[in-house]
DNA sequence: AGCTATTAATAAAA
DNA sequence: TTTTTATTAATAGCT
């Protein structure tokens, strides 16, 4: 693809094998990108020019990546050097720090903070997550009143009954005791002061309960 | 270089995909070899493909390309300090771990998922720190698009004010023309039709700005 | 996997 | 170095 065929050996002449590392290592690192992107692969590409200089692209992670290529042939020879096994050790680490990283920078954004680097489109993203996450904090909220509420209720009916039960009762020995022994009037309205009247002490410890604002 | 150009985007058609990935791969592999032949360069390339498989090839040594990117980019970590025990790797790698589980609790709860181990004070809490991300996220948007618009604004005033001097110039020739070369009527509207009316081209990329929908 | 119509890369020249 | 141009090489869409 050029002014003739090049046989596939070492350009002898300097200056034109500089003139043509230049432009192939160009083109090799526009088609490293490409496959990355087109076909979504991990790619990761070095390259020194033979006058030492180097140059360098990786689609995700130079040293995930490199990790990747370790562990493919780590599992053919397990451990022969030892040292290895440090390098695995810091590479666990560094993956575990930028896991990190990226975590707090969420939780910064959603925290509303650090937004300086977002642009509008991250930002109605983030909007919508927050919006999500509120209502479903809400909706949970009042599900957990509504289970409360409901327990406060069959307490309260309970407890009407039982005190129906209680009042009958006492209006039962109140009016045995008239009968048989003929206490007086006065006697009575004493006796009628411990019965309550439908506003029973709750057993329920109401400042388990707290009511949302909103 | 196919029957059609090809967008710099994954390609969704997972056929599609795989065929194109055996095919640039290939591509991509001879060119590396060709380079590091021809111009007498290190090359070094990973990939995996998104099902992942991996290919390789280093024109050297594998690690030595490796090494030899680590020590340019001054990666050589300094181990020199002590020999640190298993232990304390694992107690940082512990540590680590359990940061990264906390993010992410507090992370779910945020997006509004695994709330079912909150109390209701806890969610009060978390209500009120999404509300104030959302206002802060909201700020945020509403002050970028304030600079939109103002920048709009401004481009748009200097537009009229171009407008207006450029109306002014065409209608003096025309009067020009009119005095001193007797066209006629119809002559005069022709030229009418390339007086803008105050509706002018925006130099401005309008995709450029997107505004919130709320 | 092969086959072409096309596009992309690039060798040589300027 | 960079640009231009003539050629070769790579490959996208089909079969």
């Amino acid at each position: 693809m050029g002014r003739g065929k090049v046989e596939l050996k070492r350009i002898e002449n300097t200056t034109n094998r500089q003139v043509t590392f230049s432009k192939r290592r160009d083109g090799l690192f526009k088609k490293a990108i490409e496959l990355s992107i087109l076909c979504d692969a991990e790619v990761a590409l070095l390259v020194f020019s033979s006058s030492g200089k180097a140059y360098h692209f990786s689609s995700h992670d130079m040293d995930r990546t490199i990790r990747r290529y370790r562990n493919e042939k780590g599992m053919h020879k397990i451990n022969t050097h030892g040292v290895r096994t440090i390098e695995v050790w810091k590479n666990e680490m560094d993956e575990l720090k930028k896991a990190i990283d990226t975590l707090e920078t969420k939780h910064k954004h959603l925290a509303g903070e650090d937004l300086s680097t977002l642009g509008m489109k991250e930002l109605k993203q983030l909007e919508r997550q927050l919006k999500i996450g509120v209502d479903r904090v809400r909706s949970k909220k009042w599900r957990l009143l509504s289970e409360q509420v409901s327990l406060l209720k069959r307490n309260h009916k309970t407890l009407q009954e039982e005190n129906s039960i209680l009042q009958n009762k006492l209006h039962e020995l109140v009016s045995e005791a008239d009968e048989n022994s003929g206490l007086d009037s006065s006697d009575y309205h004493v006796i009628q002061r411990f019965i309550p009247d439908g506003q029973p002490h709750s057993p329920l410890n109401l400042n388990q309960l707290s009511f949302p604002s909103s």
